[in-house]
DNA sequence: AAATATTTTTAGACAAACCTAAAAATATAA
DNA sequence: TTATATTTTTAGGTTTGTCTAAAAATATTT
């Protein structure tokens, strides 16, 4: 069994080599993701190495054992899982289930798990279009392409967001950006990669950043 | 904002005033409460009076403050209504639901509460016939008596339990004993103080201890 | 009212998770 | 290939909540 914060470590170590092609993730890169300190980041991964849940070479970074990575991946489900509840059944918007379900994942019960799965039908996607991993650990990858890739007269569905902080997901909000809408690239400006797009009979301007956060299909 | 542990010593208080007739808690009866050690509870108390939430004079135990009180009555909320929702929803028995809660009490989102609250229906009992605290902290009284207390030949509906471990209600469901069952006391046995009851057309012995944390209106 | 028993508090430690500052290792630049 | 910069680890502390053993206070007997 593994502590709150011994949960959290795993989940920042899993979402870091996602985004890293699988390299071991760097001390620093850990500290970064859960606003703590490289030094206590040390501690923890000598700890974590103990119970065999990451691969530790000093100086080298980490990589989750096999073991750890399941339970990256049954935590990952947890927090999914409550996050479509919290939007499907008490009608939470999608910037405001985040911080909750940080807090109901750990929440330690596979009969919990199991049945929540059940009573929701067995969602696929959360929220911010994350796929929700199986009671087995499977994940159907989510194939989309992000909006700053697209090409001038193109046009894609907005299928998933990669940042879900509550910041960014406010902003979709105010520009009524949300899952399912078909968004058409009219520009792109070469000063500052930003990009004029169209959806909803609207005509905007966005910044490259907010851009690649945005999945299309 | 407090800890969860503050949280769990606060509940204790809160539960054990209710079953003292308001009188203060004793250490020891804290230490008994959490199963922890008398040392560990003094060292909570000075911190709790140092936050205002219990009113403890050394050596002559503790009872909680306005503050206090208020803090026990929601984490008690927040417990009841997480093991209606378990029960209700996720189809569990009311012998699996305490455990789980006993964590899920603890998430701190007054939002996530009240649309809880809400998606619910707005209980008034708990699956163990508790009363559920609504989102001002008013209390609905149960009204029950205990069966131990009925005389030969009385009789009267189950409408809750004074223990909510899962050891005794496992016995409940054992013996068929649920919400709303109607009981009829048949003897009274000097001996060892143990009853002769009868429901569903079956009659069966139960000790006193038995009889006493089963309340009947 | 003493003597004894019980309860509560204090003293001193420990583990978990965090921190700052300094040292060591690795990576980059000259 | 040295010199410099960056990253990571170690050393030494802090806070929270726990513990055991001993001391102090309160309660119960005799
Ligand atoms: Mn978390
Ligand atoms: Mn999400
Ligand atoms: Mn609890
Ligand atoms: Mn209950």
């Amino acid at each position: 069994m593994q502590t709150l914060t011994e949960e959290n470590y795993l989940k920042a170590i899993y979402k870091l080599s996602r985004s890293n092609a699988n390299e071991a993730s760097s001390t620093n890169s850990i500290a970064n993701e859960l606003t703590t300190k490289a030094a206590s980041v040390t501690d923890m991964l000598k700890k974590l190495a103990e119970k065999k849940l990451i691969n530790y070479v000093k100086y080298h970074g980490v990589s989750l054992t096999e073991k750890g990575r399941l339970i990256a991946i049954k935590i990952l489900r947890r927090h999914r899982l409550w996050e479509y509840f919290l939007v499907e059944k008490l009608s939470f918007s999608w910037d405001e289930v985040h911080d909750v379900a940080e807090e109901l994942e750990h929440v330690n019960s596979d009969l919990l798990t199991d049945r929540l799965d059940d009573f929701l039908g067995h969602p696929k996607f959360d929220p911010h279009g994350d796929p929700i991993p199986d009671k087995d650990g499977n994940i159907t990858q989510r194939s989309g392409i992000q909006l700053s890739a697209l090409a001038v007269g193109e046009s894609g569905k907005v299928i998933g967001v990669r940042d879900s902080s509550s910041e960014f997901l406010s902003y979709l909000n105010e520009i009524d950006i949300a899952l399912g809408i078909e968004i058409k690239i009219l520009n792109k400006i070469d000063f500052d990669n930003s990009l004029m797009i169209e959806y909803n009979n609207q005509k905007i301007n966005i910044s490259h950043q907010i851009a690649k956060n945005i999945y299309l299909k």
